[in-house]
Parts: structure tokens; sequence; C-alpha cells
DNA sequence: AATTAAGGAATGAACGTTCATTCCGGGGGT
DNA sequence: ACCCCCGGAATGAACGTTCATTCCTTAATT
């Protein structure tokens, strides 16, 4: 292992928080996987409010880094909205950890401000992207806050049945909930 | 406030486990916003644990018998994906914070086998009536559980929206949203 | 030798839980 | 009618434990 205390920190903080959430996961038992002191946390983050806030605005900027890379620069909506699909997919098997923390901490009462702002701006990405197909008459009659909800739900859910193996992972499954989740918000 | 100190106490924990998780949530929080005493708890629960565990069967079986009332008799899958369709969204709308604690609780550490196999229980209610769908020709060769991850998904990103102000719920909103959950899980 | 990094024991606050005490409504003795 | 017990319900201060955080010693680096 990398002797890189500060990242070895948060990836032991990522994995218990997504474990165990922030409250139910204490400062020593993030050092013991760390496998550094107490106190040595302390060097590196002014407190634990500090770190998950710096863990999370860490991982939302990945995540944000995954959908913006490789995104089609033609104008086609269909390939877009592909990409989207994939890289949302891609991002929490990857590191699901990193996923399912995201989601259980956003809104969560630890975050602060810059964080909240942070995930929201990810989030608008997504809306953006959406709102584009609605202009080009290609979605239905629907507020793209909607089509969010079926699209990042259906992964979200997806995601979670992926980790505790209620649902097997294939390249075949995906192209086919691809294929629903674009029938589903698809005008016509 | 009538005075069943045994369900005040319930719904002040569900209140608070779904604002601030479980162990975000102290014995003395609850007391406060049950309006008893801290030792008062411990008359009707053995201790915190027991306590969120009676909680989470409770909201799981009430979760299930909305379900599963009116339920139609008669086979015909369309109706019957809409009933069920619009009893998740009637329930994670009546009862957010029941909704939200039993998707926050799913899985988590603090649960006893017997909550885990209840939440199991009313899920495979969903997969069957899935099963049947797909045994009929009228869905898409996909596992049951994919669909469940487009509906549930779907309902659970919804229920965030409405309760967070992103989204606002109307009769037509979401009788688009249940024709989008359609077109995604039927064939052809 | 001086400076910085690291560790883990020490600390005070807050946790879940217990328990000695108080509260309160109703039945029997006067 | 009044008082006085009685027993279970309710309480909140107190307990041992564990938390987040600090501090001091030691190890490493320059």
């Amino acid at each position: 292992m990398a002797d890189n205390k500060h990242e070895n920190i948060l990836m032991a903080a990522q994995k218990l928080f997504a474990e165990r959430g922030y409250d139910g996961t204490t400062v020593p038992m993030i050092a013991e996987e760390a496998r550094v002191g107490a106190g040595t946390i302390y060097r590196y983050f002014e407190n634990k409010q500090m770190l998950v806030n710096e863990l999370f605005r860490g991982s939302v900027a990945r995540f944000a880094a995954t959908l913006h890379e490789g995104f089609p620069e033609q104008n086609d909506f269909r390939k877009r909205f592909r990409h989207v699909f994939y890289r949302l997919v891609r991002y929490s098997r990857e590191n699901p950890e990193a996923f399912r923390f995201i989601n259980a901490a956003a809104n969560a009462y630890f975050l602060d401000e810059v964080s909240k702002s942070d995930f929201e701006g990810f989030m608008d990405f997504i809306e953006r992207h959406l709102d584009e197909g609605k202009k080009a008459g290609l979605l239905r009659g629907l507020p793209a806050q909607a089509f969010i909800a079926i699209v990042y739900g259906t992964v979200f859910h997806l995601s979670r049945m992926f980790e505790d193996g209620t649902l097997e992972p294939s390249d075949e499954l995906l192209a086919g909930i691809e294929e629903s989740c674009w029938d589903a918000v698809s005008a016509d």
C-alpha cells in the first residue's frame, strides 16, 4: 500500500461510511482501517465533519468527471443519453462505495453548503442535458426532473442490487435497461 | 395529542431516524420529541435496537398492506401494474418519513433477521407480480428484478424530489410517469 | 541538532441504559 | 365525605462506556 496517509484515510472513511453511515462510523474505526493512529487523522483533517465533506466533494467531482469525459460533442441526443446512462452505471460499478456514500449523504445534515451545491451542480448537468432533449422535441411532455427520477432512480436501485447480489450485471442486461429507460423518456 | 406513549415514541423515532439516521439519533432526542422521560422509552422497548426493529417491521407491514389492499382480483396485468405503481406512490406520499426510513434502513447492520426477511417478503410480492406479467408475455425479456429497479427506483427518487421540493406532484405528472414506467417494462 | 510527522494515551463530553424515587388514580377504612 | 394507602407508570439523575478531540512523547527527516 502506497504510504499516502491522506488518501488512505479518505478511502478508509469512504468504505466505512458506505457500510455503516457517518454517525455509525467512529474516528478510531477509520484510523484502524487506514492503519494510522487516531491522532494522525487530525493532522490531515480539522475534524470528522471536515473529513466527510472533503470526501463527499472529491467523490462528486470524480463522478462529474466520469460523466463529462467523452460526452459526445455532436448534438446527437440519443447518443448523449446513452453516454450519460452508461457513465452513471460505470461510476456506480467501478466505485460502488463512493456511489453508495454519495447517495446516502446527499442532503444529510452534516454536509456544508459547498458540498450541497457541488452535488446540485452535478445534477444540474444531467438536467440541462435532458432539457436539450426536450427542446429538440425528442422527449415526452414531462419535467426534466421526472426523467432524472426515472434514469438516476433506476441506476441507483440497480447498483444496490448488483452490490447485494440480487441481480447479476451483464452487457446484455445493461443494454436492455438502457433501452427501457430510453423508451420511458422518449416521445411516442 | 392522544396519550399513547408507545405510539408517540415510535412516531418520534420515525421522524428522527428519517431525518438523521439511526446512529445520528440519540435516545434522549427521541424522548424529547415524544415528550416523555428518557427512562420511559425503556418501559416500552428493551433497547434502542429493538425499538428500531419494531418500527421497521411496522412500517413495512403497513407498506405491504397498502399494496395488497385493492389489488385487482381479475388477472388484468396492466391494471395490476398500475395499481402497484400508484400504491407505491401513495404510501411514499402519505408516509414520507416511513418511506424514507424504510429505504435507508433496509439492509442496515442494526436490522435483525426477522426485519430483513419481512422486507424481502414485501419485495417478493412485487417480484411475483412482475413475473406474472412476464409469463403472460406482456413484459420484455429482462429479469423481474430489473423491472423492480425501474419502477421502485423511479418512485424512490421521485419521493425524494417531492420531499425536498425539486418537483411538484400532480395527478397529471404521476399519470405521465406511470405511463413512462409501463413503456419501460412492456414488450415492443 | 532542529524540525516535522506520527502515534496512542489522556480528556471531557455525550452516549445508551439503569434505578431509586416521584407521581397519580382509585379502593378501603373511618 | 374524607383520608390514606397502595401499586404500577413515569421520571431524570447517575452509571459505566465510548465518543471526538487534544496533547505529549517518540521516530523520522533534514
